[in-house]
DNA sequence: ACCCAGAATGAATGAATGTTCATTCTGCAT
DNA sequence: ATGCAGAATGAACATTCATTCATTCTGGGT
């Protein structure tokens, strides 16, 4: 009997040395959108399958249905991730009393939006796979929103106080704020579609220049 | 034989009021590129269907596989129409000399860039539907980058000439155009995502304000 | 008046994909 | 040791969709 005895479970492990394993259900959850996320800037998001994503997670293609009601819901969640993990990094970064001096604290801020590696360029092409739905979306659109209208304020006040600090003439906060946002939104779009003509050296120099040209006495 | 001499044709043409009719090859294309356009606009570029596609231009199915030969070919050659459109709409301004004036043919630029209607809007949806995908599909940024480094050198030699009339200090003809295309680009995001916060009005101001920011004597 | 090249049609086909669920398995509690 | 709650699996199913192609139709040329 001592054949007859091998579970599936031995079997897997012997073959493809995996071993099925019983993990809490939030942490499946952050396992699924991390690979979600991985498949969507290697494939594209029209080209995201159930049975990609749960592979990729190195799972089985029920348990996605199983944490998230639906594929929808899966890419729903997914957004909401990388929107949340973006716009907080944002804000910590803005109203972080952490770093006193305001100019430093721009800079920190746009080395946050254009630094980073590899991951960086994967959160991307996710955020703008997304953009790219929006228009006919409205869920993406509010989820977007949501956290974007909060990230807007605080940039906002961040260069109130900058203004302020500054004595700086004839320039509106709310005004350059929506300005700064449009244009790291399109240096993004530039280093994804257009790695070639525009690097991440030349994005952050072009971003720069922007905030020297409004407030020359804190960036130099 | 009166009743059995009813053609088919003669049938749709009592139930649907549509006659079969033949065109030629180059208008069913762009008929088909139209409603492909409509389609990523209304539905979200990875909702488009063969079937919607052909029905929205009141065609059958089997024609656009008649005149492209897949789905995949519609969707590359709906981007390469979108793209020369744009921009050889742009590159028709820059170049122009009917607008002898720099300042107001940076003008004209800039309202063709954020003015328009509906259709505009219809343009940017697909625009940015591939700008989604282009992470993942080489074909997509090869396209777009063809004709986007052309506007981008023009952009970049009208900006020289405006440099050189002006004599600004301290300024680069190509830093300032990769930003300010960087910028048009992030504001057509955030009409397109975030209609609420962000009007065309506002958009324009905006621009305006970068332009003579870097040229302030040429716009007011 | 008739012909026919090729434009147009849409039912049929097969492949791909999201979702379900009966079954198996794990690890904690007893 | 043993039981069991619920986590995990993946074959099966139903649907949707791109593509094909046999057939029908059109309109210019003769």
């Amino acid at each position: 009997m001592s054949e007859a005895s091998n579970t599936v479970a031995e079997i897997l492990s012997k073959t493809s040395g995996k071993r099925r394993q019983i993990r809490p259900k939030a942490e499946r959850r952050q396992q699924l959108i991390d690979a979600t996320i991985r498949c969507i800037a290697q494939h594209g998001l029209s080209a995201v399958t159930m049975q990609m994503v749960t592979r990729e997670a190195g799972l089985s293609v029920g348990i996605a249905n199983l944490h998230f009601e639906s594929k929808d819901n899966l890419l729903k969640e997914t957004l909401r991730f990388v929107a949340e993990e973006y716009h907080g990094g944002q804000i910590d970064i803005m109203e972080g009393d952490d770093i006193p001096d305001l100019g430093e604290r721009l800079d920190a801020l746009l080395d946050f939006q254009l630094g980073r590696g590899v991951t960086q360029r994967q959160k991307m092409s996710v955020w703008f796979a997304y953009y790219g739905e929006a228009g006919a979306r409205p869920v993406y659109q509010k989820i977007v929103s949501t956290v974007d209208r909060l990230a807007a304020q605080k940039l906002e006040a961040l260069f109130a106080e900058i203004i302020h600090e500054g004595q700086y003439r004839g320039v509106e906060a709310r005004e350059l704020a929506t300005g700064y946002s449009a244009l790291i939104d399109g240096l993004h779009l530039g280093l994804l579609v257009t790695p070639r003509e525009l690097t991440k050296r030349r994005a952050r120099a072009v971003a720069r220049d922007f905030l020297r040209r409004a407030f020359p006495q804190h960036i130099r």
